[in-house]
DNA sequence: GGTTTGCCTTGACTTAAGTCAAAAAAACAG
DNA sequence: CTGTTTTTTTGACTTAAGTCAAGGCAAACC
């Protein structure tokens, strides 16, 4: 089903109403929805703010950015809601403007792995439009979340007149090869603790904090971005506490041993042996 | 260090000495390296042949492919030769004329996981073209074989001026990120019958052979493909007989119950509960 | 304020798969 | 063809991590 024709995605949606005001990301999506008069032109600016500054358009341009925000739509997607599943058909990209989205896969026994969560400015959907097959995996808001959706012919007609957009395509295609080398091997040659550790070091690496970091998702699904369960992971959680590496107060977590920290990352293995 | 600077490939394997001959590819090394001769105009007719025959390549005007083979270069490496490193500066990308390629990454155990294994017409390394930075992974030749190594800044020309050129590699890399997305799929959701099971599916598949199939590799790398040890993969192959799921052959194996197979790979779990 | 709901933690138990070691089989070389 | 080397298989044992079930905790909601 094109996201277009999604029941349950409002016209308010569609239309892009709720996105007046502020070109800022606000979460307050209560406030905005109740604004009632919208010109087409703030929506338009706002898109192209928007595209301007996601990374993958970065250094376009001007005009060719006039060309990519003409071809842009606006969605919205509550907490939870699902942007699209595996198998449907691949139409297009999806670009976060604002919010939180997973990408993941389910087993037949129903444990769910998230290959990705994307935040803002970050490209997601792409596979298909290239390869012009359905989606491989399912997209899930886990925030309220406002998308910019680019439609696969319209970007593809695009992208061959465009060998700079094209490369930075390439770019992003590649990193994200990266990444999944990187979690694969994570997957396979690292115990969940080793797993956890590297995302922490990860994580504070991004955050730029040295000695502290936050989660910007919930326990549970840090679980499964490790490819593990809540339950395995409150374990670690709690021996990783005990031998004083670190120190958790629900979605903070304090390094207090970063050297071991990176020795458990390393070795992956074995955590008592440390 | 840049594989045309590196010790371990002899002259005659850069200047593209061995390979004379048919065009066809051919598995004894032995032979034609003793050929004596080789004329510049010979060699140039095989890196064309070999670059129109590329998938990555296809559709190409010929102009563009004479751009390209003069931008090829051939290289030789023997069964077990390391083609480059994890952490190798990337300045440019493989495709195989010849043989097969083994991409692996290794834990501080020494546990190997196979990320892909390459054969005749597909091309690798391209990540590091494009993100500048060095291989995420490693790669071996596990047969003699002919490669074809595309210079980075080159081709980043090439493409930069070629925009159907690089809708074909995003196509390519689009595709890879999907085989990524099934194999960690299968690492986190299913366990080890289950992987066994898809790919022999898989193999079937590509082999077109509904009742059987043959391994091009080794069980050893089949196991660390799965993401496994041998032994775990062999006694899963005698359970699997036992089963009259299958019948092993040294590499060649009988698929006696299709469907059988089919319910393991999908349930993934639990090989004894069918 | 008390109840509901979702998320997290803990404990007891089970199991898939890894480790170590050694034998068997197959591939290779002289 | 025979001895050597590599690959594969088997067996006994260990362990990381999953399952099931119950309890705690906090924010949200009547």
């Amino acid at each position: 089903m094109h996201p277009l024709d999604r029941p349950d995605i409002s016209f308010e949606v569609l239309t892009g109403f709720p996105f007046t005001g502020t070109p800022e990301p606000s979460h307050n999506h209560q406030l905005i929805r109740k604004c009632s008069i919208v010109y087409k032109k703030d929506i338009m600016k706002n898109i192209f703010e928007i595209v301007s500054s996601v990374p993958l358009f970065d250094g376009l341009p001007d005009d060719q950015l006039h060309e990519i925000r003409k071809i842009a739509l606006s969605k919205h997607f509550k907490k939870g809601e699902t942007i699209f599943s595996e198998g449907d058909p691949g139409d297009g990209f999806y670009v976060v403007a604002e919010g939180l989205v997973k990408i993941y896969k389910v087993s037949s026994e129903g444990k769910e792995q998230i290959l990705h969560i994307f935040g803002v400015g970050e490209p997601f959907g792409e596979v298909p439009v290239f390869t012009g097959q359905p989606f491989p995996a399912n997209a899930e808001a886990i925030a309220g979340s406002r998308l910019l959706f680019f439609p696969r012919a319209a970007f593809v007609d695009l992208i061959t007149v465009n060998p700079s957009l094209s490369l930075s395509m390439l770019a992003v295609l590649s990193m994200r090869l990266r990444q999944f080398t990187v979690q694969i091997e994570n997957l396979s040659l690292k115990e969940v603790p080793g797993r956890l550790a590297s995302y922490l070091l990860y994580l504070s690496d991004e955050q730029g904090k040295d000695d502290s970091v936050r989660l910007d998702i919930s326990k549970s699904q840090l679980a499964s971005l490790l490819g593990t369960i809540p339950e395995t992971l409150s374990r670690i959680f709690s021996k990783m506490t005990d031998m004083k590496l670190i120190d958790v107060d629900g979605r903070d977590i304090k390094l207090l041993d970063r050297s071991g920290i990176m020795h458990v990352a390393e070795h992956g293995k074995n955590l008592a042996t440390s």
